[in-house]
DNA sequence: GACACTTCGCCTTTTATTCGCCAAACTGGT
DNA sequence: ACCAGTTTGGCGAATAAAAGGCGAAGTGTC
């Protein structure tokens, strides 16, 4: 009993609206997030969702409804993912105090850019071992998969077989210097041949 | 059983009241505090947010109301993943000198989360106003648009109908305190009616 | 006896329910 | 490939019920 389309639409909406707002929404509200003129129709969608057990309420009741949790997800694999746009508007720049400068040509940042290569994982960082870098506890850092890296690249490299570790690596001669970012921290000078590099960070994502 | 919109906004008063003050606000207060002249729809009020199990009081006792806890929202894992979506592998977690600890059911990160309300921009900070928050010059942030957010919240506000600015946001009263987190920066109070809030940065981003 | 909470009746606004009707999208069978 | 039947998605309007609000009089504590 999978959810269609929109049934999806609506019950994202839903979760959104709860999740910004810290109160559900009224159907008129749905409605009008949605698109949608008749409240008759999203009563309906959202009986729907309850019988799917995605949604519960009570009869009659003003901003009753609550998120129900989603069965777990199947593998991403399984269900053939597209890389259609995903594409942000890049509105202007912002400094605290000063207007937002406007961008002339709208720009937009696209998030495929990361998925491209295909070859791109995600590893969320415990810890403050990168604070003076700005990755901090709970962050995700975007790994693209390389055996290769270039000077003073943030990478995950596997020390002596056993330990990987999130460090700036720097090349000097037969020596590789791993350098973690916090002040508080020693830097770690291994043989070249006993680093191997697994990756290499190509971006960070907190959310929030 | 969710809450409504008005009922969100008193236990958020009560809430707010106690942390500032210590003690819990009499029906008088509470009615100040929210622009109500009844202290019978203060009651009313009270008394629903108890049959909520959000609140907890002894009968006729002043001031003698206990906030209770929200009820845990849902994780962001659990509520949203389209169809289409794209999602990178989270293969795990990483912590400086320690190895990857691996995630016994693979998770997937979705970054469709942020587009989902498809009212998502972004803006590329400048500066160091942020900093103490680890967000720093050249990043991007994912702004989700809105008029409303909640207390701690960093928003892109609209102030005195000229600045723009990316800040924490805390009620206080007919107050709001804008607080930029650089601990060498002072916070901004001003009237809650000189403040438009323009949207809730839910990530950040920064490319490397 | 203050003072703060409670209860009552009554009103307005907001929100949900339901009914009938139609179109488009899927489903299964020859 | 086509038809029939079912589910899904959609409309507007009439109805009904919560939710939010008021003032005033009553009641329980300190």
């Amino acid at each position: 009993m999978a959810l269609t389309k929109r049934q999806r639409q609506i019950y994202d909406f839903i979760a959104e609206f709860v999740h910004s707002n810290g109160y559900s929404p009224s159907f008129e509200e749905i409605g009008a997030g949605l698109g949608l003129s008749s409240l008759a129709t999203v009563h309906k969608h959202i009986n729907n969702l309850e019988a799917k057990k995605l949604l519960r309420r009570d009869y009659n009741r003003s901003r009753s409804i609550d998120v129900l949790p989603l069965p777990p997800e199947l593998p991403a694999r399984a269900r053939g993912f597209s890389l259609d746009s995903f594409e942000l508007p890049l509105l202007g720049r912002i400094a605290a105090g000063k207007p937002i400068e406007q961008i002339e040509t709208p720009e937009t940042i696209s998030l495929t850019d990361f998925t491209r290569a295909k070859n791109v994982f995600v590893l969320q960082v415990m810890g403050e071992s990168m604070q003076d870098e700005h990755i901090v506890n709970g962050d995700y850092v975007l790994v693209e998969k390389t055996e290769s890296a270039r000077d003073g690249e943030i990478v995950v490299a596997l020390v002596n077989g056993s330990e990987t570790t999130l460090k700036r690596l720097y090349r000097a001669g037969a020596q590789v210097r791993l350098q973690p970012s916090n002040a508080a921290m020693q830097a770690i000078m291994v043989s070249a041949d006993a680093v191997q590099v697994r990756g290499r960070v190509v971006a960070v994502l907190r959310k929030y």
